[in-house]
DNA sequence: ACCTGAACACCGTTCAAGT
DNA sequence: ACCTGAACACCGTTCAAGT
């Protein structure tokens, strides 16, 4: 009975029951033990959350190894930042649940550098190159959060989001509203033009300070 | 004992106490009566956050009115990104519990209509328009829910973040990512970074369609 | 219409005791 | 070293009964 398999069985449990499900009770029955077994491997429930946090972005870690180091920062960018949704996306309120987690782990931190360095290298100032990161965690998890409630509620209530609800629900002279609903974007080209525009406000940034975007003509 | 002092004082217990606090039992204490008494005026406690949920977006919508119609597109979303971030500061947690509140209310739905018009009439399609609202709702999600993550483990272990302990924990070779840390940026200017950002990036969606950045030169 | 008292089925957590 | 049984102080919620 390692700390490894109990995080296991707690991810499970929390894709199969839900957030609310996820007692140390019911944890423990999955692990054919009593609830006060846990306790002897973990400290208490805030940090058998941690441990499935940190698990979740050892993941993503892992993810981001293997993007090439001659990537661009471009493509590099785009591919932590579908690296992380699908991670969040693999998991019951992924997103809610695990964005608050900090990687204490040093070897985590220090992956950073390398990436801090590529992107100097390409032309970002060392505040652009961690804005870089940030920002693409800061939509991402606003992202998903916002796609996860939506789906989880299209479940649980498919009539609440329906078209025809909708637009009676809004009434007339809304046109524009309702255009918005009958656009045929699905989740994931949504997600994929929302990061292209935050790497193109990256990429302003790419050229001689100064200079707004105003200033380049059409 | 209406819905919104119930609503107005759990709000309060929020901040005062946290969200584990934020039990049905406590909030009746807080109201002068016994918890059965809540059940009167609210179904269950979902409802109760529900609510609360709603409350708070209610006052995003009231900022948003008091921006004036002429105010261009770039100010008018940056007035919806510091509003959406000032109400979700002002409660513990505010980002991450209310994040996920959706407004089914119908006039909250249809003043999207407005802006949606202004927008178009700026020069942006509507999908572009829409993706305006929805990217600046998501960094501004993301960013707050980090940013009082910090905060809120700044104030219960001010020592883990601290710079020395940082250093100490990353070693040696990571000389840009300690350099990170010494920047001077406050909660606040990162936020202004981040937005003016996203908003370079719908500024690019301004040009002529079939026109990348890359097309424009320095 | 609005609130109480008592109860039910659960929580997370502790701790002495077992092996 | 690892687990159990019993217990403690809580939860959200229901419901008959009061006013």
């Amino acid at each position: 009975m390692s700390k490894e398999r109990i995080v296991a069985a707690a991810l499970d449990l929390l894709n199969d029951k839900g957030m609310d499900a996820l007692t140390v009770r019911a944890l423990a029955a999955r692990l054919g033990v009593q609830a006060p077994a846990l306790y002897w491997h973990v400290r208490n429930k805030q940090e058998l959350l941690d441990e499935m946090g940190t698990f979740v972005m050892r993941r993503v870690r892992d993810a981001l190894a293997a993007i090439p180091p001659d990537a661009g920062w471009r493509d590099s960018l785009a591919g932590y930042g579908r690296a992380l949704r699908a991670e969040y996306l693999s998991y019951r309120d992924g997103a809610r649940i695990f964005s608050g987690t900090r990687l204490a782990d040093a070897d985590v931190l220090r992956a950073k550098e390398t990436w801090l360095a590529r992107f100097m290298a390409a032309g970002f100032t060392l505040a652009d190159a961690n804005d870089a990161f940030d920002v693409v965690t800061a939509i991402v998890v606003g992202f998903v959060i916002e796609e996860q409630e939506r789906v989880q509620s299209d479940e649980a209530d498919p009539a609440r989001y329906s078209a025809a609800e909708r637009d009676a629900l809004l009434g007339e002279g809304v046109e524009l509203v309702k255009a918005v609903d009958r656009l045929p974007d699905d989740h994931d080209t949504r997600f994929e033009r929302h990061l292209g525009l935050v790497l193109d406000g990256l990429a302003t940034r790419l050229l001689s300070p100064g200079r707004a975007t105003e200033d380049c003509p059409p």
